[in-house]
DNA sequence: GACAATGATTGACT
DNA sequence: AGTCAATCATTGTC
């Protein structure tokens, strides 16, 4: 990519010329000196050696001072110097001075330009956008870990499809804003790459300017893209952290189960009064059959069975609707509200928890005892009839 | 908006 | 680990 000599224009090779060999720039400021030093020795005139010798001096103090005031002038007059410093006769000689010095002062920056290791939270970074979805081939997979995750903790609700939805033209958003800005920084790094390079490549005519100088500033360059890119992925990241978190929030939100969720749990409630407590087995069936998960059945069974004992009296229509509903069934054959808790069914006693059940104090007086007693038997006799 | 109903959470207990 | 009891936070109804 980068030429090795033609950058420099015809500096160098034009320095070289006027030495022997190996170090052109030594060997042209010694040639800058030899004449003054051969003349000496007794040509033409030493006189004249030595007034060539000043005369030099004086042309390398008068590029150099132009070159030092050239940044004070319009662009029209740096432009015009620039040419005529070009043109000069002392130019190559100094030019290829200039290079040599540059050589060597390079050498110590050469040392210290470090193989740059690659940045973790950059790499931690792509990862996560690449996990999210957001990076990488458009499909979706961090969208769907995210629901899958949701989905796990919560149970699916009727309008969960809609959230999916929602949540993934939330993320394609995401996904399209960060590659189009991505592209943006990239264009912007080549042009500006370019034109640094162009710059420089002008300038090598008039400054030495080594290939290795230019390819440190293009390295420059290319970091400080690369830590706005950086900058981008992060607020991706977080944008996408942001999202998901309120996506999950919103499935977090408490749902009403469906009625005939409910049916089925206040069916099996009611119809093990007398011991109202599934076990994993008939918590996972009553899970499937409300397509909720065995933690909320476990949540409702909790919450049903304190404020079932708390107000017994307020329960009570229900409990008779359930209980008159689960005997018919029962009496029909019909098996629909029952469970596969027929273990526990089989062997409820009324000792333990479900003396609880029984032994609470009527808040109706002894009318709602005596429900509660008629309760207990029919679900009892319900539950022998199944068996 | 007030209020009741209800699903979820939390800490203590067994 | 499962349950109770209190409580929170949201939903539904009026």
């Amino acid at each position: 990519m980068l030429q090795q000599q033609p950058l420099t224009g015809n500096g160098p090779s034009n320095g070289r010329g006027l030495g022997v060999s190996g170090h052109p720039g030594m060997h042209a400021l010694n040639s800058v000196h030899q004449p003054s030093q051969h003349r000496s020795d007794g040509g033409e005139s030493g006189l004249e050696g030595t007034e060539n010798g000043h005369e030099t001096r004086r042309d390398i103090g008068d590029i150099l001072q132009q070159i030092m005031t050239i940044t004070d002038q319009s662009l029209d007059e740096a432009q015009a110097k620039k040419h005529a410093l070009n043109c000069h006769r002392m130019k190559p000689a100094l030019f290829s001075v200039l290079c040599e010095i540059k050589e060597k002062t390079g050498l110590s920056m050469r040392n210290t330009q470090e193989e740059e290791p690659q940045d973790p939270q950059l790499v931690r970074l792509d990862n996560m956008l690449l996990a999210e979805g957001v990076a990488g081939p458009e499909k979706g997979g961090g969208a769907a870990a995210a629901v899958s995750a949701a989905t796990s903790s919560g149970g699916m609700s009727p309008d969960s499809s809609l959230e999916h939805s929602d949540y993934k033209s939330k993320l394609s958003q995401i996904r399209s804003i960060y590659h189009t800005e991505l592209e943006k920084y990239e264009q912007a790094c080549t042009e500006f790459t370019t034109h640094v390079m162009n710059l420089l490549r002008e300038q090598s005519r008039t400054r030495p300017v080594t290939p290795r100088e230019i390819e440190r500033m293009v390295a420059i360059i290319h970091r400080k893209f690369s830590s706005i890119q950086t900058q981008l992925k992060q607020s991706t990241c977080e944008a996408v952290m942001i999202l998901r978190s309120r996506f999950l929030d919103a499935r977090r939100k408490r749902r009403n189960f469906s009625k005939q969720a409910t049916e089925v749990l206040n069916e099996y409630f009611y119809s093990h009064l007398s011991n109202p407590y599934p076990s994993e087995e008939a918590k996972e069936e009553l899970a499937k059959q409300c397509g909720i998960t065995v933690s909320q059945v476990s949540n409702w069974f909790g919450n049903k069975r304190i404020r079932y004992k708390k107000n017994i009296g307020k329960f009570q229509e229900e409990a008779n609707l359930y209980a008159m509903k689960t005997a018919l069934g029962a009496r029909q054959g019909d098996d629909s509200p029952h469970t596969p808790n027929s273990t526990g069914s089989g062997s409820f006693s009324l000792s333990g928890s479900a003396d609880m059940f029984l032994g609470v104090p009527s808040v109706n007086g002894e009318q709602s005892a005596y429900q509660m007693q008629v309760l207990q038997i029919v679900s009892l006799f319900r539950d022998l009839l199944i068996i």
